[in-house]
DNA sequence: GAACGCTACATGCATGTGCATGGGATGCAA
DNA sequence: TTGCATCCCATGCACATGCATGTAGCGTTC
């Protein structure tokens, strides 16, 4: 709420402004490069493959039918519609399935399927040489 | 285009991927904080912002009658035709001000209006708290 | 158990974005 | 001059996103 600063201090200012800059920076370029070379080879983007790789993990630890997806929906930083229709297109794509949870029957569960699971097999190879790229060179 | 690393090594590759998870976060809580109170206070969102910043800086560095879009558009991470339409939604706010160039008429000026000059004074010290807010923790 | 509020997800709508393309301006070569 | 490739910006289109709202299910209170 407060307009400006109590302790002003222009060198942290700066500091964090360039921060920001860089972190934007990076971000469109990794970005960019994960939506343009995963989308031409697999169809899928950041999102897509964020929720891929969440599930894989899930999965992972608890090979039960999926997760619930509110638990997923905070780990994709996607606002619930926008994750709801992620959800969706993927599941159209055949890479994920819903299902509503017995108990609660307003939840859905979401679960890999076995194109999904192939899918992200494939493109996490891709996905890191592109980390690699585009964040290993610390500029 | 290779498909896997010639020297695999899953300890820096997770290290990647957890500094790409991290990038994601910060960007998410940063720019979404962003959009809503620069959006809600003045108008503003994260590229409007960023290009008033940009002509501001511009300005004091030659008080002519503005920059080059290209020079600019290279600065905010949006694709031509998003900063054809940004610099379009700008003016018709009357924050910046489009302006033929007499040497190479293809190209376009863009030069702040006194009302893109006060907007951008007032908002500053916003963006600079959520900047702290957001950036300074370094969780 | 009826009514109410709350939660979990879906959807209508407005908007911002990228890709492909359009249209005018420039430069160069024949 | 004419023709052609290129550059700079604008625009049609498809699509992903967020906000507001809708809908169905749960829980509590009386």
């Amino acid at each position: 709420m407060t307009d400006f600063d109590p302790d002003h201090d222009p060198a942290a200012e700066t500091a964090l402004s360039e921060q920001w800059r860089a972190l934007l920076a990076r971000h469109a370029l990794t970005a960019c490069a994960i939506d343009r070379e995963l989308g031409e080879a697999f169809g899928l983007g950041v999102s897509e493959f964020e929720l891929l790789e969440r599930l894989q993990e899930f999965e992972q630890e608890k090979p039960g039918g999926g997760e619930r997806a509110q638990a997923l929906a905070n780990t994709v930083h996607l606002s619930q519609s926008a994750f709801s229709r992620l959800v969706a297109r993927m599941e159209k794509a055949g890479l994920v399935r819903r299902t509503h949870c017995v108990d609660d029957r307003r939840g859905i569960y979401i679960a890999l399927t076995e194109e999904g699971r192939e899918r992200y097999r494939k493109a996490r190879p891709v996905h890191r040489r592109i980390l690699a790229e585009t964040l290993g060179p610390e500029v």
